[in-house]
DNA sequence: AATGAATGAGTATTCATTCAT
DNA sequence: GATGAATGAATACTCATTCAT
């Protein structure tokens, strides 16, 4: 196997140029999360990074684009969340749901307001004119809602329904997550509790049996 | 009564202060709605307007002041609207909140990209010192979950329930709708259909019935 | 006569508006001549016009065009200087041409470094997509030379000979001219000589007749 | 004879070195004429020069220097250009002045805007520090002009004209050239034909014998 | 000797805000 | 009150130069 070839073992300058690209990445990212895009300085995205200003464009063309950067790292890590929940998890269409609520919503916890960052920003920068990366994130943001439609669709076929948009369904399952992340995580701070696994049993409570069965 | 207390008889200048400020507001509405906080300036607006950009100054004294102006009557509209829908639809909670969707969903259609400025754009803005007016929106959202909350607890309580946080549970049903609103209208489209009616009926039936019971 | 149309009695306001453009362009003037284009900076000629930064913008909406809003100035004052020239001058092509030789010259010494900032900058400035303004100059150039063309025309004609390009030896006269000036005026600094009317006697006896026939 | 004193047996390693220099200002010419000096990168040459950044720099020690370099091989090559043509023309002052004439366009010509790069840009670098250099390039025009000057001299000695200054006539005559190729091949381009053989007809037949006994 | 990643001084331009008219 | 000319702080981005490899 070659080197150039190989995922796994890139050339260590390849691989050192990544490292440094997530270094600027992970500075950026925590600066944009606490303070939004327009409000911080490339200039201190670079002293955080402990990079010198200019060096940040060895690396991305501009503020615009390392921001798209992290967008993309974020929409990546939501797919790669989705697959690994409702793949790894053995049991009950409930049950796979409820692993990506926890795994979702520790996440958002873990990336503390980030989340909302792209729901903040995302119509923000730019003016429009970058439909190719629109797309992209169009294109994760479905293969979320495909990945969890899965068991979705699976429990009602077993209900003896037949022809149902899953995806829908799957849609209003990560609305009520992700407006709970909003709400719980961003600086608009709505909610009070701070009990995951409280807060996904309801969700998921209510997304299989209505509040009309509802207990607590 | 007091000249001052009267909703309808404000003196002459008071009354032609508000109707500038209105004016104000709503060209800034639509310019911050397009094209986001920080990429529309005050001279846009003050054309928008068709005022003098200093005038803008003698109703306004900020930017970020003109931003909260709006802020405030969209929170005040969306409570209004909550308030409405509950209070004047007689029948049953699935009734109730059907209205309420309805209401909430064309009201973001029609102010297009606006509703999601509020969640776009309110971290944004100031330096996290203006609680108090954070505390404004704070107390709108729960008053829009505490009037929806009012029939899911009834609701509730005829199926034998006791303990539950139907404030909860409203910011649950809200959550589906904002979220089926942001992927609906805002720039980042998620989703394709048009169709309010089944949009609201998807919605109202997860969340009464669950996807367990789900029929489409 | 109304006051808007004549252009006489122009209003106020735009009075003004032409005066300060005046300014900015003297500040500059001095500074794009003394440092060159790319060695001046905006700050330097905001300060030196005694006006703030952004006002210089209010003005000419970029450094570019207030580059060209100079090489404008300069041009058209060269235009009117030839005409001038020839018109006011009653007498023989060669005094004609003297009378010319002498203006240009005396205004070279006077805009010092300005007029070889035209030659200097010219192709510098922009990406070559100002066909239009390239145009103007242009014109303004041939302007010149069609100018002094007819008076050359004149002589030439009295000798006899008939056809002849007069715009091309008008050309050849102004470059005489001209690199004297860059020559003698310009930091690239090659002749020592101050005296204009020995110069101009130099050109204008070697233009007419030649150096076969050349009388100090 | 000395290693380094010879011009044809300098040790390998120098050889190797001005040959590099060679390459290097050859790059850096090509693009300084095509986009001016403050237009063109360093990293634009050394790659259009196939080197590395940083080699550049052990050759020149900057920018500047590199820039020097180039003027220094033109104005060499005009002086040479001028010794040549004089030199090796046998004939009248008229044929001399023709031949170099011819071969000062031509020059100009195949080396496009260079010429002018020279007149452009002379003043826009340095600070006016650098008078020894300009010095030399000072002395490169007056041996330019001072060999010019010979046939003139001569050829007004056998007129009968005693005192006259005939670098002075030559720094005329180099003009009318000058101002030729700058008309002819800069971007700002004024005249249209390409006949050097008329061209230079033209201009030494005024300097000969001025438009007073001009025939076409 | 060759390289190119890192650097940060330097600059054009924008725009919220003020204030004289 | 209404206006918009004046202002300068703020900021993304460039590029000559250095230096560790």
């Amino acid at each position: 196997m070659n080197r150039r070839t190989s995922a796994r073992v890139l050339p260590r300058k390849e691989r050192e140029k990544r490292a440094r690209q997530e270094e600027i990445l992970t500075a950026a990212r925590a600066l944009f999360a606490l303070k939004g895009y327009h409000n911080t300085t490339l200039e201190e995205i670079a002293h955080h990074a402990e990079f010198g200003k200019g060096t940040i464009y060895n690396y991305f063309s501009s503020k615009e684009e390392l921001f798209y950067g992290i967008i993309d790292q974020l929409t990546a890590e939501t797919v790669e969340l989705a697959l690994a929940s409702i793949r790894d998890t053995n049991g009950t269409a409930r049950e796979k749901l409820t692993a990506y609520a926890v795994a979702m919503i520790s996440h958002a916890r873990a990336n503390a307001e980030l989340v909302n960052l792209i729901i903040r920003e995302i119509n923000h920068v730019g003016d429009g004119s970058d439909d190719i990366r629109m797309k992209i994130f169009h294109l994760r943001a479905r293969k979320v809602w495909e990945t969890i439609a899965q068991p979705i669709k699976d429990e009602i076929r077993s209900n003896g329904s037949k022809q149902v948009d899953a995806v829908r369904l799957a849609a209003m399952f990560d609305g009520m997550l992700r407006f709970h992340c909003i709400a719980q995580y961003g600086k608009f701070r709505l909610l009070e509790n701070e009990n995951i696994a409280q807060a996904v049993s309801s969700i998921v409570s209510v997304f299989f049996d209505g509040i009309a069965n509802y207990k607590e």
